[in-house]
DNA sequence: GCCGTTTTCGGCCCGACTGTTTTCAGTCG
């Protein structure tokens, strides 16, 4: 639901821009924005609390709230069809090519009645478009490259995956001469779990680090190049921008493209409030035109009168008003966690043996659980009870090779009533038992959260497995209820997983931060299918950290004694 | 269309780069 009206916002903001509107797609972006990023369904808050509910999202008014509320009640909303009407379907693909916004679609519909990227196409073939006024033969090759990337770029790609690419680059960098510092910044720097591009900064005494960036291995293509900035698509799929800063500007700078756009349009007007003008170079003061702080992050929201605000949390979701009243959680830090709970091996469907998995994990962590798959799911070889007691005595030789404390686990199926696919003498044998849905997942959201709900009744289970389903850019989550979810979890004393593996990210931010407030227990796992995964332990603390999460709320912070007392309640 | 310790009207973040034009608009982040 969130997902579809963030969508169809998105779009009549391009549309209202292409008409010429002013101001008002701003406020639709800025409404879809804050949809897209809301921990819970637009529905289930109108069906509590009205239109009241929709208008306490930042960002929505009457009018908004009434258009989300005519597609909730009818699944149309009128307005949307309209604009849709008003111009050719087509146009809107134009204005997603690089280098092309609104204006100039607009004059290419005008002039040459372009509205389809193939009739842009033909056009260019022929010739045409540099002789419109404000393009030329550059537009034109531009345009050719921007299409040329929007057919390669995708959308997005995993945290996961641009990383290692980001920490490549900026390792890199850092060898180049004159170079005094590099960091990564951007999205990639908050560690949201999907990005668009990879954010570099630089101080450096000349620009030949923008010439060491152009020219890197991995540069496909340079997109743009000045004495400050440059921006370069890389053979990975993904664009990278560098900017060099001065010395003086640098926390400033880095600040600013950390981001997030919302949380930086905010200290904006802060600093307006203050008499300060917030720029990347720094805070300056509006009369005079002051250097007033920007030397560093810390000092700059010690200036602007708050605590300094973790990358993770820069999400425009509350984040400044609560640092202005110095009361922000202590987030979660990779040396708070002293476990992985979910494994698998090659027991299951994972590839390395229970040994090797131990081994590994040693090395950082005090205690695992090894939780391979039980029941039903063949494809996953699952085990029966009688692999069980194999299963069994390989972590009880395990456990005398290894220092790590090794907890005897289960990912256990329920079926679609909710029923644990586990005989209980088996259940009985376990130290930590995970429920996952891992079929059936299109059931009606009233029968699926049942179906979870009842499978938390089942005092065997500690906990419930990547708790939504979703997979990123291949399936959403299944639908459920979860605030009922939260609630039955706190009565029954069941942990929800973070699922830290990276398609997973499962609960997300939000649902993280809502988890913690109905006072859920959660547990971090990285549902490792080998000893390489176990690295993704980073990013399930990452997106701990982006949901407000405090050592107190993960149970894996605990030793592995307290562990076991607290999931047994 | 949203929003409010200067405002219920009149603002709405700010700067770099590009291409084309010759002082700037458009786009992007």
């Amino acid at each position: 639901m969130n997902k579809q009206i963030s969508a169809m916002f998105y779009e009549m903001a391009d549309i209202l821009d292409f008409l010429k509107i002013l101001w008002k797609p701003v406020a639709y972006r800025r409404a879809a924005m804050n949809i897209s990023g809301l921990g819970r369904d637009l529905g289930e808050m109108y069906n509590e609390k009205g239109l009241r509910a929709l208008q306490e999202i930042p960002g929505v008014g009457k009018a908004i709230a009434k258009k989300i509320e005519e597609y909730i009640k009818t699944g149309r909303m009128r307005e949307y069809s309209e604009l849709q009407r008003k111009m050719p379907k087509g146009l809107l693909e134009l204005m997603n090519i690089p280098g092309l916004g609104a204006r100039k679609a607009q004059v290419l519909y005008k002039q040459l009645k372009i509205k389809s990227i193939s009739n842009l196409r033909n056009a260019i073939e022929q010739h045409k478009v540099c002789a419109v006024s404000g393009f030329g033969e550059k537009s034109e090759q531009n345009i050719l490259k921007g299409l040329d990337i929007l057919k390669r770029k995708g959308e997005r790609i995993l945290l996961s995956e641009a990383v290692p690419i980001a920490e490549m680059l900026a390792n890199a960098l850092k060898t180049v001469e004159g170079v005094e510092t590099v960091d990564i910044a951007g999205s990639v720097r908050r560690r949201k779990e999907t990005v668009k591009d990879i954010d570099i900064l630089a101080i450096s005494s000349s620009s030949t680090v923008i010439d060491a960036f152009c020219s890197m291995a991995n540069v496909k293509e340079v997109i743009a190049k000045g004495p400050t900035k440059a921006s370069v698509f890389l053979n990975e799929g993904i664009a990278c921008d560098l900017r060099v800063i001065p010395k003086k500007s640098y926390g400033a700078a880095m600040n600013y493209f950390i981001g997030s756009k919302e949380h930086n349009i905010a200290l904006r007007k802060i600093a307006i409030q203050k008499g300060y003008k917030l720029s990347e170079y720094g805070l300056f003061s509006r009369k005079t035109g002051k250097f007033i702080a920007g030397r560093t992050e810390e000092e700059l929201y010690k200036t602007l009168g708050m605590q300094y605000i973790e990358p993770e949390l820069r999400e425009a979701r509350g984040e400044i008003e609560t640092a202005q009243k110095c009361k922000l959680p202590e987030i979660i830090t990779m040396q708070d966690i002293k476990a992985d709970i979910q494994m698998h091996t090659t027991f299951s469907d994972g590839n390395n043996t229970v040994e090797e998995m131990a081994a590994r994990a040693g090395k950082c962590l005090q205690y695992i659980a090894i939780t391979d798959h039980y029941g039903k799911l063949k494809i996953a070889n699952a085990l029966d009870a009688k692999r069980f007691q194999r299963y069994s005595k390989a972590i009880d030789s395990a456990r005398k090779k290894n220092s790590i404390t090794i907890l005897k686990g289960l990912e256990v199926d329920m079926d679609k009533e909710g029923r644990i696919e586990c005989e209980a003498s088996v259940l009985k044998q376990l130290d930590f038992c995970i429920a996952s849905v891992h079929r059936a997942f299109t059931m009606s959201k009233e029968e699926m959260t049942k179906r979870i709900c009842r499978a938390m009744e089942n005092p065997f289970v500690h906990c419930i497995g990547h708790p939504t389903g979703r997979v990123i850019f291949k399936r959403d989550g299944y639908a459920i209820d979860f605030s009922k979810i939260c609630e039955k979890a706190v009565q029954t004393s069941t942990a929800l997983e973070i699922n830290a593996y990276p398609e997973r990210t499962d609960l997300d931010f939000g649902m993280i931060r809502k988890a913690i407030e109905s006072g859920v227990k959660l547990v971090i796992g990285t549902d490792s299918h080998n000893i390489d995964d176990l690295r993704f332990l980073e990013y399930g603390v990452a997106n701990a950290r982006r949901g407000w999460c405090e050592k107190k709320n993960v149970l894996n912070c605990l030793p592995v004694n307290k562990f076991l007392k607290e999931i047994k309640h």
